[in-house]
This record gives C-alpha cells, sequence and structure tokens, in this order.
DNA sequence: CAGATATGTCAATATGGCTGACGTAAAATC
DNA sequence: GATTTTACGTCAGCCATATTGACATATCTG
C-alpha cells in the first residue's frame, strides 16, 4: 500500500472526484447547519457569524483586513457590522498609532455568542475526528489545505492565525 | 503512533478544531470560486449549478426528489429551474409511471456546462488529492463523511448515488 | 368520488451580495 | 504647508437567492 504511484491511481479516478465534490457540499451544508440555527434566534445570518469569527479570531483587526479576508465590499460589511455594532456585539475603537482606523473587537456579549457557535462548529467536529482518528485527521487536513488557493494556504503553515501580507489578492 | 487514545488526543484539541473551522471556511470558498467564474459567464449562480449537478448525476430525477436534496422551497427552486429549462440546459418530461412528476435531465448543452463545472472542480481536487497521496486522501474523506448529518451520509456509503430515502428530513 | 400528492404560480419579504458616487478625517508625500 | 492618498462611512439602487403563505391544476389512490 506504499507504491500508488501510477499514472491514474485508484483515487483519481472520475467517480472519486464526483464523491469529494458531494462530500463538500454536504459536509459544508451540515456543517454550517448547526450555527445558522442558533444564528436565526438573534436574527442574524452567516455574514453576521463570518464578522463576529474573524474579530473573535484577531481582536484588534482593523476594518481593511477584515474585508480582505472576507473578500466582500465595504458596502456589503457596513450593513452587516453596522447591525453588530448597533446592538452591542461588536465594538469600535479609533485606532493610536493611526487614528483613521476603526479597530474591531468582541464585547462579552459578543465573546458569548461566538463561544456558543464555535462550541456546536467545534463539538461536530470534534465527533468526526474522533470517529476518524489520528492518522485520518492529518489526511484531512493535508487535502482540505490542498483545496486552498496558495495565498491563503499560508495561513494554515507555520503558527496559524497570522493575517495574510497584503496584495494577496 | 498507534496509542493516541488518550481522553484528549491531540488532535482534538482547542485549536485544532478552530484550525479545522477555517480549513472548512476557506476551502469552500475556493472550491466554489472555480466554477463561480464560469457559471458567470451564463448569468448563472450557485443555485443553477446545484441543480444542473444534481440532475446531471441523476438524470429522470423528478423535481420533489431535487428539492429534497437542495433542501430548499419549490418557489425557490421554480425560477432557477425555469431559467434553465427556458434555455434549454434542463429538458422537462412527464413521467410514464406517475404522470404527475416531471422528470429531469439535462439537455445536450446541459450537459456541456455540467462538464465544464465539474472539470474545474475535478481538477482542483485531483491536484490536492495527487500532493496528498492515497493515504490522506482515505483520511479526508472519513472525516468529512462524519462531519455529514446521518441520512445524508448514506449516500457516501455504498452504491453512492443511491437517493435517499423519503422521509430522511 | 374524495382526498392526497406532484407540480406550478402569484405575491410579499428578507438577506447578502454588488456598483457607483460622494464625504470626511487623518496620514503621507511633495 | 498644500496636496494627495488612505481608511472608513454612507446613500441609493440593483441583483440573486432564499423564505412564507395562498391558491390552482392534474393525477393518483383508497
Amino acid at each position: 500500500m506504499a507504491d500508488v504511484k501510477s499514472a491514474n491511481p485508484l483515487f483519481l479516478r472520475e467517480d472519486e472526484l464526483r464523491q469529494a465534490i458531494e462530500l463538500l457540499f454536504f459536509g459544508y451544508r451540515d456543517f454550517t447547519g448547526d450555527a445558522d440555527r442558533i444564528l436565526a434566534e438573534y436574527g442574524f445570518g452567516r455574514a453576521h457569524h463570518r464578522v463576529i469569527y474573524f474579530v473573535g479570531r484577531h481582536p484588534g483587526m482593523p476594518v481593511s483586513q477584515l474585508l480582505a479576508i472576507l473578500r466582500i465590499t465595504k458596502q456589503s460589511l457596513s450593513r452587516v457590522l453596522g447591525q453588530l455594532v448597533a446592538e452591542g456585539f461588536v465594538q469600535q475603537t479609533r485606532g493610536t498609532v493611526d487614528r483613521r482606523q476603526r479597530l474591531l473587537e468582541l464585547t462579552d456579549k459578543g465573546r458569548e455568542l461566538e463561544r456558543k457557535l464555535t462550541e456546536v462548529q467545534k463539538q461536530r467536529i470534534a465527533r468526526a475526528y474522533r470517529e476518524a482518528g489520528a492518522e485520518a485527521v492529518a489526511g484531512f487536513r493535508t487535502v482540505l489545505r490542498g483545496l486552498i488557493d496558495a495565498p491563503d494556504r499560508a495561513r494554515f503553515d507555520d503558527g496559524e492565525g497570522a493575517p495574510s501580507p497584503p496584495g494577496r489578492r
């Protein structure tokens, strides 16, 4: 089982690749489904979740960087971020080194919601990880990382979490 | 490397689980990005892709079954499916055993688009698979399958492609 | 025949994207 | 110090995709 280096190994067959497409479709649908249900209770959507997640992950992040990660326009972000600020989930403070910047961070209320959302997703992943075992998990990460475009792939190299450099897209 | 059965193995640590969340976010975004670009040329969106994909995969599928897979309302499907039929990508024929049913299938034009869309996605997956190797691929599939809710998980067991039984949701 | 089912359609609404235009404050540059 | 660039915000309008609810029609089933 170590010499699978033929020109067209089994795992590159048509139906294997198709299966991957469907695994990603169903997997992502169910993976996001957990959080969607919680968000609905708050009148929020997936867009709010992404903001809450990344702000929670990188406290003090300026708006421009959040835009770069999410790859949406500032007008689109504005509505969502505005709601989160208005309802007290996200807090904006002026930057000290560059006073034009609005640095974003979660409030206690925001952190609580972030925790709830991340919790259900972590549980789903933990269950799948546990059932699959360490080796399968390593494979999962390798393949998924390989599906990501090079610029953002670096995010999963080293310390993981380092914001990608400007001009990545 | 065979006795990782402690109460809380390394791969279940907080940061490992968080990394999985981000891998899925970035991975799915880039995975769908390829097809999105092609679809835009046709004035279609992701919704059209899903219809084309599943109809192509299961020719002769009735509308009700497509609704069950996509988990959207018939009103939502109606607009998208209507466009695809109007523009000659999908063809509807009355069922013979049950004449109330509209059985869906791709036209030649539809099959051609399906092929183009699936092709770019297969290429991305094939590259990641090739770089990762057979064992990693096996792990990827095991974990991803574990992320899927039980009803649809069966889709990836046996012959794979068997439509899930009625009442799955 | 009565009722359930498969499909379609009309209308109204929400969410989350987009482009374009314009404004303001602060930093950076000449 | 004046000018230009940057970071951010906002107004206005558009599009795609989803929702709920109500109703219509044809067909199947008991």
